[in-house]
RNA sequence: GCUCGGUUGGUGUAGUCCGGCCAAUCAUUUCGGCCUUUCGAGCCGAUGACACGGGUUCAAAUCCCGUACCGAGCACCA
């Protein structure tokens, strides 16, 4: 994943399996925040974020560590890296801005462990005690003074085996302590954490530990989409009904590009290749389709879907065409498709009146409008030079009767068309290439085949 | 306000640490050609970038300073 080498990690090429901790992984987090409820239910990764290629192999729970992290505090304050404190928030704040130590920071180490102990025991109520870690109360980015290891939260855990602990790590101690104790060699986490491995160092400086290496990332946003990659976006939309849900193909989500027949593998193929940079990046889903062409082109037969067609009568024609169901596997079998007495083109491709097209997979017709008659295609029986030669268009048609109804819902809203007949042979989650329009994935097949079809549109 | 990052063609990326082999890599896009009964695929080709201004140097995408723009942090959230 990190296809940008820092110098430092070279050092850890030949560890066998690096450990990997990412940070920010994307947990949707739903409900609303509640600051007071204490340490947040964790939901589990909902099925949509499973991506191919990122395996877990363990999962570890901080709520289940407590004793380890009271054990380190301890250690940490006998080191004399950290320091009780019952400043309030607001007040240690405006001192730290200005460089200035509060005066719980020179208390000495007994009084320290003692009043950490009683928060371990549960003797002091929210805000009325943290743990800070002991850095340098002037450095000069603010960021980094004195943070906070420890608070005091009233509301119990809602895992029950949690529920007693009051005293809580806060993200940086935890996680900090954490990597080194579970052996973390790449820790890859957004920019939004990039003080937060300046703020660990100094509890691993206290320790003598050695820090991982950090991969930092910034935020990723898709091209393409008129709606915002936003979860409180995309979720009032949803509600209010402007969009048909988190799968609809207008929303920036992994549900609605899934259901668009667009693989994860080409999602992740074309993430992996933004690498990590620092600064956010625009994907753009024109790299995410030429990488799930490459995995479903081979294996798509082509059928053909003529969008708001107009019938137009064929004359002296043969009375079907037998198309290839792949242009490149002949030995699939070709298609058989009726021609009747008519057929639907799309509007765009109507010839001018005398004009020549290639129907293809049928032959050549010529646009005939009589003076007193309907204006039809009248077959010309032209070989393929017309074509190759003569810069005679090939265009897609459908059989007027017996063409199956489809709505084919894109990323600008649905189009109605019709496919031919053969389409009826298709079931859900099939990816077929209409000829000339593009991939599409069949999303649902009515009992009643002259019922509407409904396909979602991939790419072209 | 203080602090920390970042800025290479339309998009992403390599190169920046350790200046020269970089008139800048690869992918995608766009355009054109070949092939193909379309599209796609394949093959060939083209267009297109070092944010700006100074400085150091024989030599700067690369080092230094400044500016602009973008992002992030300065929480008893994760």
């Amino acid at each position: 994943m990190a296809s940008r080498q820092r110098p430092d990690a070279r050092r850890h090429r030949d560890v066998q399996r690096p450990l990997r901790r990412l940070d920010a992984v994307p947990v949707r987090r739903h409900g609303p925040r509640d600051e007071t409820a204490g340490p947040r239910r964790l939901r589990r990764h909902p099925r949509r974020h499973r991506l191919p290629r990122v395996r877990t192999d363990e999962v570890i729970r901080a709520s289940d560590r407590v004793e380890t992290y009271y054990d380190h505090a301890r250690e940490l304050v006998d080191l004399g890296g950290a320091y009780t404190c019952s400043c309030e928030a607001g007040a240690f704040s405006d001192m730290k801005n200005s460089g200035e130590a509060c005066p719980h920071r020179e208390k000495d180490v007994e009084t320290v462990r003692e009043e950490f102990e009683a928060m371990v025991a549960g003797e002091y109520e929210s805000g009325e005690m943290v743990l800070r870690v002991r850095t340098d109360i002037d450095h000069k980015n603010p960021a980094l003074r004195d943070f906070v290891a420890f608070r005091m939260i009233d509301t119990p855990h809602p895992r029950e085996e949690a529920a007693e602990y009051r005293a809580w790590p806060m993200l940086d101690f935890q996680s900090g302590i954490d990597d080194h104790l579970t052996g973390v060699t790449h820790i890859i986490r957004g920019i939004d954490l990039q003080d937060s491995a300046k703020r660990q160092r100094f509890v691993y400086d206290y320790f003598g530990w050695e820090y991982p290496e950090v991969v930092h990332w910034g935020k990723i946003q898709i091209d393409a989409y008129d709606v915002k990659m936003s979860t409180s976006t995309i979720r009032s939309l949803v509600e209010s009904g402007d969009l048909d849900g988190w799968d609809d193909p207008r929303a920036p989500t992994l549900a609605s590009v899934k259901r668009r027949g667009i693989r994860g593998e080409a999602v992740v193929d074309a993430i992996v290749e933004l690498g990590t940079s620092t600064s956010d990046v625009d994907l753009a889903m024109s790299t995410v389709y030429a990488k799930n062409r490459e995995l479903v082109d081979d294996e798509s037969d082509r059928r053909f879907l003529v969008r708001d067609g107009a019938a137009i009568p064929v004359e002296g024609g043969p009375d079907a065409a037998h198309p290839p169901l792949h242009p490149d596997h002949e030995d699939r079998g070709r298609r058989d498709i009726p021609v009747r007495d008519a057929v639907l083109v799309e509007l765009e491709d109507v010839p001018d009146v005398g004009e020549r097209v290639w129907l293809k997979g049928y032959g050549c017709v010529r646009y005939e409008d009589p003076v007193d008659g309907e204006a039809s295609f009248v077959f010309t029986d032209d070989d393929i030079d017309a074509v190759r030669e003569e810069g005679v268009p090939v265009i897609h048609w459908v059989p007027a009767a017996e063409s199956v109804p489809v709505t084919l819902r894109t990323m600008d809203g649905d189009v109605s068309g019709h496919a031919e007949p053969s389409f009826r042979d298709y079931a859900p989650d099939d990816v077929v290439q209409f000829e000339r329009v593009g991939f599409a994935r069949v999303d649902s097949v009515p009992e009643d085949a002259a019922e509407e079809h409904v396909a979602y549109y991939t790419h072209p």
